[in-house]
DNA sequence: TCATCTATATGCATGCTGCACCTAGATGAT
DNA sequence: ATCATCTAGGTGCAGCATGCATATAGATGA
């Protein structure tokens, strides 16, 4: 199938929820500047199975939040390899961290309101559920 | 500003978690049979802020989850009213809500710890977070 | 007859994302 | 010198998900 191109989201691994990398790029960012390859590499910690995303996403979502002001660039020599654009955290970027922190906090209340919902059912009617 | 026509997704109240209505949706089939019309309002008990989705969402995906055999649907006369299409959960269906389940608690656990590396995080800078 | 509620459905635009692919500097091996 | 490989950043495309606008149409009551 050399054909075979595009092909979208088939790989729900990032996309459980929506946008989700740039908080967490917006988090470790928080934590000192950083550039695209480094970032993709420390994406690690929030433990997605195998690696989050694809870099492509990562420069991006990087350019978007610059477009916002969320964040400032730079370009700086490495001391080996190809020059990187290094990314700090604006203020702005900052209270966007906080907003989507709060969003984020409501999509858990979402999530455990249908944990409710479907324990309170699956009680109920107590059968189904995990006897095979 | 007549001209202005689609606009995507503004709106992040169903987009929080992706396909999110789908899993809704089957769990409110596992009650029994029902139809898009009666289904949309019974989404109000996952509370969403104000009503969870535009009604072609709905269609669309109980027509997705005809296709892929997860459902079945049938004409019904109304009471009153028009006719309307009614949907049943078949077995497939049953186990492919405990897949969404599953993966919706996976997607929680990915949430947490986006939150752990966040107070981990603001713990340490202990500055930030909250303090106008 | 007409407005309104119920009910289902389609068209369009936009946004997000993964895969394929491209460019290019640096580094070490052959 | 040439080449493979690692580092680093980027573009193009296709496909999916979704909201808004709109269309269709039966039923109901003013």
């Amino acid at each position: 199938m050399p054909g075979r191109r595009g092909g979208g989201a088939h790989n729900r691994c990032g996309r459980r929820i929506n946008r989700f990398l740039e908080p967490c790029l917006l988090l470790l960012l928080h934590g000192g500047e950083s550039y695209g390859y480094e970032l993709l590499e420390n994406l690690g910690k929030f433990g997605f199975t195998e690696n989050p995303a694809d870099s492509s996403t990562i420069y991006r979502i990087l350019r978007s939040l610059e477009n916002r002001s969320f964040v400032t660039s730079r370009w700086a020599e490495g001391d080996s390899g190809p020059a990187r654009r290094v990314y700090s955290l604006s203020p702005a970027g900052d209270g966007y961290l906080q907003i989507w922190v709060r969003d984020l906090e409501e999509t858990d209340r979402i999530l455990h309101r249908f944990f409710n919902e479907y324990r309170n059912h699956m009680d109920l009617h107590h059968n189904n559920g995990k006897e095979t």
